[in-house]
DNA sequence: CACGGAACTA
DNA sequence: TAGTTCCGTG
């Protein structure tokens, strides 16, 4: 095996599967790059460098010709190459660092979902967080997700509350046998996992025999997870392995070479060594993490990236509860369940953390998220050029992610509370923004707008919001989970999205801007990459919808819906405020004094409240200072819920798509919130209704919806 | 150098 | 589908 120092790189599993790749029996090019950045031998020629996830080609005719080589093609070039790189721009994979030669940046949500395939995120949730972790730059040490064990992995907050029906999609697939998460991916495994297994002659010139011992390619990664941890693990709880065999890797030994690459997006954590702790790989793979992925380079939430510091082994419980936590966000943040119908499969979106493990919880994870926040911030604010936000952190260093991992709550264990809630104040705004106009539509409207001007002028206004301009958005791989046929179901979904589901951006809300005001604004029109940057100098208020004439050229007619979630993954940035979990409060609140207390509240498409309310989390503090808001919310719910019981009938989600978006476009310009309520009738599982808190019983009701869907979230897990 | 359309390929 | 090839544009 390598050595530690041969290889390099520690690339997160998860990020670079062999199975990945789907779709394509060779080698994909990001693949490749991926490969090359993880080895040593070819640091000269690329390696990661500046932000996170970011690398440089530093010998661009090299990499041509080592890609050439790969694929056959001896007249490959740079220029060749690097068109079959902006094809990621619209796939999300990759998007190019502005300004700097050669270098680019990886989405790694987006790679997630290429890789785990099967993991469904709701078709469209492609959520993962976003791109690059952040780079150790020192800082890497402070993120760890170290948990060792499962229940460590994410705080019960994180991940429990969230809604997570995303796997019982795959567990149905599973079940059906339909579906092989890795059967496709197959092939390219043997290409890279199995560099010694001599599939690859090309890359024996270099790659493998490079510099140190051939294995190295595949063991590397292999290493890098704790074998239990593997990805098998996963299939094994879902039904089977795509390849079982094909992945001794998974199952192989331990040459852990983790050697830290501080440009690496994942440095490997100092801690738990491959050897040692080593072996039981935190469970938070970096896809995990609760980041939302902020494009920002620098974004005033801290996220956690798992990646820091952690093995990155995969598990599916992993990124059951990073799914989870993500969905779950969504209600932290007090997104409206139509957020959810990208989640066609998550029933349950209801928070759900026993108030128990709070009380335990908190205590760690105030420790993790101190030191990860602290952390974050200090670097973010650094890096990013804003002022603001690192003023913001003064009150709350960025919010780890809610992924954060939390030792206590141990799903498993605790069995799902719903309502248990705890209010949280929202800090955030969110924004819904309409999708954008097909990118041809925008050509034909504003033609020459430099991309990147367009941004910047947009960017006008983004002084700074209170310190974490944070967006989540839900963004859909379709293209990853289509091509393995995860999203039947979803598929309808799909349509929605790409009718254009406005993406919802959360913005903090200053300190000084009102609380009452929360804007749902939608900014589907801007342009992921675009966003990314645009997140940097986020507006205040208003979304500023910058024209971003994108790109989404490459994409077929039916990938630019999805792209539009994606985009939000990719520019998500921020990390699930603080509210989420309230261990997190003390260092989260982007506003220390005013966190929204929101809680979300799944009803269920009945409508019925038979189920009782938990008597959970309403009784969360509440708070004074965001009337308004709950006022606010409080007539939308009511009006969504009238709108919802209409909309009923129409448990379809197919069904509801045009419908949905007409109601939208309607309801657009007037309606914030409103909207968004029958979002929730997704396939009438649990059509999740939000409540704030605040705004008094509302809530209740939704939260027996959340109960029961839990309930029945719990047993499709089981399943798994 | 970067972008992205278009045609083409495997 | 995932590029590859070519090419015009900025």
């Amino acid at each position: 095996m390598k050595t530690p120092g041969d290889t390099g790189f520690a690339f997160p599993e998860w990020a670079y599967k062999p199975e990945s790749s789907p779709g394509s029996r060779q080698i994909q090019l990001w693949h490749f790059i991926l490969e090359l950045l993880r080895k040593e031998e070819y640091h000269d020629v690329i390696a990661w460098q500046g932000d996170y996830g970011e690398f440089v080609i530093k010998d661009p005719d090299e990499v041509a010709r080592l890609w050439g080589a790969r694929k056959c093609k001896p007249q490959m070039n740079y220029d060749k190459l690097s068109r079959a790189l902006r094809y990621y721009y619209n796939k999300r994979i990759l998007h190019k660092t502005k300004g700097k030669r050669f270098t680019y940046k990886f989405n790694f949500n987006k790679l997630v979902l290429v890789n785990y395939p099967f993991i469904d995120m709701g078709s469209t949730g492609s959520s993962v967080p976003q791109s690059a972790p952040p780079v150790p730059t020192g800082a890497g040490t402070h993120f760890r997700f170290p948990p060792s064990t499962p229940s460590e992995v994410l705080s019960p907050n994180d991940d429990l509350r969230s809604p997570s029906g995303v796997f019982s999609s795959v567990a149905r697939r599973m079940a059906r046998g339909s579906v092989s998460d890795c059967s496709d991916g197959t092939s390219v495994n043997s290409e890279i996992e199995e560099g010694n297994a001599g599939a690859n002659e090309e890359r024996g010139e270099r790659c493998v025999s490079g510099g140190g011992g051939p294995g190295g390619g595949g063991g590397a990664y292999r290493s890098i997870i704790h074998p239990r941890l593997s990805h098998e693990s996963l299939f094994r709880m879902y039904g089977g392995p795509g390849n079982p065999a094909g992945h001794p890797g998974s199952c192989g030994p331990a040459g852990h070479r983790i050697h830290p690459e501080p440009l690496s997006p994942f440095p490997v954590s100092p801690l738990p060594g491959p050897g040692g702790a080593g072996l039981l790989a935190p469970p938070l793979s970096p896809a995990l993490s609760m980041t939302p992925t902020s494009h920002l380079p620098y974004t005033p939430s801290p996220t956690l990236s798992p990646m820091i510091g952690s093995h990155f082994s995969f598990n599916p419980e992993d990124m059951k509860r990073y799914l989870q936590a993500h969905t779950q966000s969504v209600y932290n943040y007090g997104l409206s369940p139509r957020a959810f119908f990208q989640y066609p499969n998550i029933i349950i979106p209801q928070p759900h953390r026993p108030a128990a493990d709070k009380a335990g919880l908190a205590g760690e994870r105030g420790e993790r998220a101190e030191r990860a926040g602290a952390a974050v911030g200090s670097d973010r604010g650094e890096r990013h050029h804003h002022p603001s936000l690192a003023h913001a952190a003064h009150h709350h260093p960025h919010p780890p992610h809610s992924a954060h991992p939390h030792p206590h709550s141990h799903p498993l264990h605790h069995p799902l509370h719903l309502g248990e809630e705890p209010p949280h104040m929202s800090p955030f705004k969110f924004k819904l923004q309409p999708p954008p106009p097909g990118r041809k539509q925008r050509d034909g409207q504003s033609q020459g707008k430099p991309r990147q001007s367009s941004m910047s002028s947009g960017s006008g206004s983004m002084s700074s919001t209170s310190g974490l301009g944070s967006s989540l958005s839900f963004g859909s791989d379709l293209s990853s989970a289509s091509g393995s046929g995860l999203i039947s179901a979803s598929s309808s979904t799909q349509s929605l999205n790409s009718a254009g589901l406005p993406k919802i951006k959360v913005e903090p809300i200053s300190d000084i801007e009102s609380e009452e005001e929360v804007e749902v604004t939608d900014i589907s029109e801007e342009d992921p990459d675009e966003r990314d940057e645009e997140f940097q100098h986020f507006p205040h208020h208003h979304a500023k919808v910058p024209e971003y004439p994108h790109r989404f050229a490459n994409g077929t007619a039916a990938a630019n819906p999805d792209e539009d979630l994606d985009e939000d993954v990719f520019k998500a940035p921020a990390p699930p405020p603080p509210n989420l979990t309230p261990f997190y409060n003390s260092q989260q609140a982007p506003t220390g004094a005013h966190r929204g207390l929101l809680t979300f509240k799944s009803e269920p498409v009945e409508g019925d409240s038979t189920t009782p309310p938990p008597h959970t989390g309403s009784a969360a503090a509440p708070q004074t200072k965001c009337i308004p808001l709950k006022l606010r919310f409080k007539r939308r719910w009511s009006e969504d819920q009238r709108m919802e019981a209409s909309m009923e009938e129409s448990d379809d989600k197919k069904v509801r798509p045009e419908e949905e978006r007409e109601r939208e476009r309607q309801s657009n310009g007037q309606m914030d919130v409103e909207d968004e309520d029958r979002a929730g009738g997704g396939d009438g599982d649990s059509p999740p209704l939000l409540a704030y808190e605040g705004s008094l019983a509302a809530p209740l009701r939704v939260s027996t919806e959340l109960h029961r869907a839990t309930a029945q979230l719990s047993l499709e897990n089981k399943d798994c």
